[in-house]
DNA sequence: CGGAATTTGTTTAGCGGTTGAATTATTTGA
DNA sequence: TCAAATAATTCAACCGCTAAACAAATTCCG
């Protein structure tokens, strides 16, 4: 009861748009200030809250001390593994991003203890930076591009062709070996970064990631959607042909093959080079880009209508492609989703630039403290 | 707290195998036995447990009093409206279906007040019955063929051509006003009803509704997954082909032309007279069905990849006809589900007779009461 | 047959945590 | 300078759970 109540009335401190006082938290939760004193010196204490100045207020009384999430307290490391670079940054308990960094690199040609390696080193070197600015990290995520158990065994990256990679038997014995380190779908984490991106009130939403492959982190009710065993979200793989051309995972007519990057730049140079060249030329981009749109309204359009969210989503490289594919995405939806008649559809890019995943990782390190404070103040 | 508790205790018994004491409740709950005294003598109060005599037990000590669900504490009624036939149901506290109605009648030319007023007459008539039995409703559970909002909105019901009618404005004013009736999709209902019928474990699958129209019901860990608005599992319109022949929501492709019922009797009687020609030639079956199969499987294969769930139910009309569907429906998923090449799939035949949603919508009555015990026992 | 052992269920004192009212603290405004 | 207003703390009361002792009802075994 004591663990639920500290965990309420951090959320609302963390929600409150100016630093709230214990009386607004005591408003806000139903909860008597005094209780509400007593929680927050808690939590003051344990480095989670900090207060501030009074805000200057009209009218006469005694003035409020401000409640804000402790800027020092705990951080979360995010990282992340994709085909082609290395990515990992800091954030506080505020989710404000302290520190990152990027590797370019083909993680293709490399085995998965390297790959591995090289995401831990970053990992420690953005954890002695944080150290050196006075913060500590309290743990990490790492964001791949495969299907990942709770146990931190990555089944299958299909881009990577990994297999039953003990991601978190590895990380274990490197330089965050001390580290609570948790292994999700890149997709997953970065819909949470697109959930936590501020402001904007997004509820619900179907969050695209055009990597090398495809993958989608689905949002409901601001919460992560996983489906049963946590596998959930593999558009690529959703059918938008039976009898189309023949996909890298076996089956025929994978949306990847009408919508997936090698797709998209066939006849292009691959990587940033070909998105490059296609985002520059609107002839072009026009001519290929609205069938890829169609393929993927195609299959969301499936998905929307068992999930029934309201909102796409477009990450990663559709994200700069967004005002050549949203068109046909929105007109393939508007036609095939049956609420769209009394509740329409929204395509929207998504706010977030690369490496949106390892973002969404370090805050979800940083939420889960934040959802179970008693849990870290017990330390 | 207390009220969580309650539910906790609750939850445990209706659990058991057998009657268990208090002080198995106390072991298997990890509250000790004073507390669970305390508990026990309220829900025995309040009518929702109830003392059965000592069940013969090997070995020393004082017999045990077995607690279970009071039998005659308040009961669900559910009602089902579908295209072809009106049905309701009484459950007592156990989930045991106490009295039951069934009315085939084609509801399609009748009028939406009219068949509503029906729906409430069975109803009536259902609760007479169950109150000449010592059974006192206490709530109400109507299961429709649509799109349902959760203030008691239809918004679509395209095998009935409704649109925009306010069910539950309605059935406040017929002999069933002055209960609480809540209408949900009958989906999802007749899903829960596959849950919670007798035994066997399943956890997360998605129940194919086949009636005139395709539906689907999601269940995740036990629990039904409703997507944002409640408007989730229109599996009958994702879509097999994108230039396949238009379905009545306008799109082209929807499943619904491929295995709908509509297209498994072409060239048949429409109804059960067409199913039963078809399940008695099997000739005939196994050359239409497979093909049905298959997109059918096509369709579930997009949805398993986005959902994750390793379990498919076939209902309704499917139930039946499984033995020559389930196969083509199998190997599409093995084919098309990354996660079937580790963790295979499992499509099985309902467990459930006709009129499942019914079944289910009392079930949720009860449910509902039993979920929340303090909520019902401040009355 | 009768007492010890055993298990169930109740009673009682104590404790953590919340509430509500009273109290203290700090400011504005007349 | 003092009253009004608002913020935060203190303190007694209370609710619900726990732990341990106790009462009740049965079996085991000499």
């Amino acid at each position: 009861m004591r663990a639920h109540n500290l965990a309420l009335v951090l959320r609302q401190v963390a929600a409150a748009h100016r630093p709230p006082s214990r009386a607004d938290v005591a408003a806000s939760t139903g909860l008597t200030r005094a209780t509400v004193s007593a929680l927050v010196d808690d939590l003051v204490g344990g480095g989670l809250l900090a207060e501030v100045g009074p805000a200057p207020r009209a009218g006469a009384g005694r003035p409020a001390v401000g409640l804000v999430l402790h800027a020092y307290g705990p951080a979360g490391l995010g990282l992340e593994i994709n085909v082609d670079y290395l990515a990992g940054c800091v954030v506080d308990l505020t989710g404000t991003v302290r520190h990152r960094a990027v590797l370019h690199v083909d993680q293709r040609p490399l085995s998965p203890d390297t790959v591995l390696a090289a995401v831990a080193d970053l990992g420690a070197q953005l954890r002695t930076e944080a150290a050196a600015a006075g913060r500590v990290v309290a743990g990490a995520a790492l964001a791949v591009p495969g299907l990942v158990s709770g146990t931190g065994l990555i089944h299958r990256a299909p881009n990577l062709a990994w297999h039953d990679v003990d991601a978190a038997g590895t990380l274990a014995g490197g330089p965050l070996g001390d580290l609570p380190v948790t292994i999700d779908n890149e997709a997953n984490l970065a819909a949470l970064a697109e959930l936590h991106a501020d402001g904007q009130g997004l509820d619900s939403f179907v969050y695209v990631s055009g990597e090398i492959g495809i993958g989608a982190g689905i949002v409901l009710h601001r919460d992560l959607f996983r489906g049963a065993r946590g596998w959930s979200g593999e558009l690529g793989h959703v059918c938008v042909r039976p009898d189309g051309p023949r996909c890298r995972c076996g089956a025929l007519g994978c949306l990847e093959q009408y919508a997936g990057q090698e797709a998209l730049l066939r006849d292009l140079p691959a990587g940033e080079a070909g998105l490059a060249r296609l985002r520059a030329d609107d002839e072009l981009a026009r001519h290929r880009l609205p069938s890829a749109g169609t393929s993927l309204g195609v299959a969301l359009a499936g998905v929307v209508n068992m999930l029934d969210v309201d909102t796409v989503v477009l990450g990663g490289i559709f994200g700069p492609l967004a005002p050549w594919l949203a068109p046909s995405v929105e007109a393939e939806l508007s036609r095939r989703v049956l609420t769209s008649a009394w509740s329409p559809m929204t395509v929207r890019a998504s706010a977030l630039g690369p490496a949106a995943a390892a973002v969404g990782a370090a805050g979800a390190v940083v939420r889960d403290i934040l959802a179970e404070p008693a849990e870290w103040m017990r330390t």
